[in-house]
DNA sequence: AAGCAGGGCAACCGCGAGAAT
DNA sequence: TATTCTCGCGGTTGCCCTGCT
């Protein structure tokens, strides 16, 4: 058998919120409090409504000190960095801004804040496939606002999967090795190069390897960031390729990653759960490592 | 002017965690 | 210790508004 509803839904009142409504629930809680139960709560403030229903609306919009909309530039960067550290944890990230709910930083990212970060990275018109101009030169400002090198960061430490996103996006010259199923991150500063790897089982690790690589040029006030395939082991064992020296990546030859495919795999990254990983952990086809 | 599509957002749902019994 | 209850959270839904055809 199930759980007991919280309420009798046949008996409580749905949708939207009356003015009336409001001031009755605002009346009581101000005066008497929560008395630490919302689900007799609406009886005693003579509401027809569910004690979870009640208890949203306060925090959403009845409490003192809410604020809605006009998301300044400041807090879009605390959401963006929180949202690389620790994914979809909308209280804690609200805990950071002052007046702002969980449900309005949630709905802020998911309709605007995700959109604009996606057309951050999008290729200009004319992009290669395989090799493309951030549209904007904020791009890498932003990032590099979101994470900018640490040379804390030390090898083994741990690494969400939106990190590992954001790490990703970033042109910053710094080296950061991470292992997806491991969460291990190795970061070498005296190095310009950035590898991200993903393998299914460390068991495997020596067989099935494929690396990507990624790379950023800078001229001037432009970047160019290239996406290349240097390496792919293949289950079946049908390819196998040696590298000899990391280095020796950046002139391998072009394959076929292109900005879009990253974009969707961050797209993905975005909609999906905060625990599954940037990369799909349960994929069968190729494993392979970013180099950036 | 009417119909349609898409975006924004308020509200609901269901689950996990922890407290209470 | 097991069961029940409540809270809090993240994901999802559905309504309303706006802009486009």
């Amino acid at each position: 058998m199930g759980r007991a509803p919280c309420c009798d839904k046949a008996n409580v009142k749905r949708g939207p919120w009356s003015p009336e409504e409001d001031a009755k629930l605002k009346d009581y809680i101000e005066k008497q409090g929560t008395g630490g139960n919302w689900i007799s709560l609406p009886h005693k403030a003579g509401l027809r409504r569910c004690g979870k229903s009640c208890r949203l609306r306060w925090l959403n919009y009845l409490r003192p000190n809410i604020r809605h909309g006009d998301f300044t530039e400041e807090e879009d960067n605390i959401i963006y960095s929180l949202y690389a550290s620790i994914g979809s944890r909308w209280s804690v990230i609200a805990a950071h801004l002052h007046g702002r709910t969980d449900n309005d930083i949630k709905n802020y990212w998911n309709t605007k804040l995700k959109k604009k970060l996606i057309a951050t990275m999008a290729p200009p018109p004319n992009h290669h496939l395989a090799s493309a101009t951030p549209s904007s030169p904020s791009h890498y400002n932003m990032i590099n606002t979101l994470l900018p090198y640490n040379p804390s960061i030390s090898t083994n430490q741990l690494l969400t999967p939106h990190q590992g996103m954001m790490m990703t996006m970033m042109g910053q010259q710094q080296q950061l090795l991470y292992q997806a199923d491991m969460g291990t991150l190795v970061n070498s500063p005296n190095r310009n190069n950035f590898i991200m790897s993903h393998q299914e089982d460390s068991q495997e690790q020596s067989t099935n390897k494929g690396i990507m690589l990624l790379s950023d040029v800078r001229s001037g006030s432009s970047t160019t960031s290239t996406v290349t395939r240097v390496k792919m082991e293949h289950r079946d064992h049908h390819h196998h390729e040696e590298l000899e020296d990391e280095r020796s990546m950046s002139s391998a030859v072009i394959e076929d990653y292109g900005m879009e495919e990253i974009k969707q795999l961050i797209s993905s990254s975005c909609t999906s759960s905060s625990n599954s990983l940037w990369f799909d952990e349960n994929k069968t086809e190729d494993k392979f490592m970013l180099y950036y």
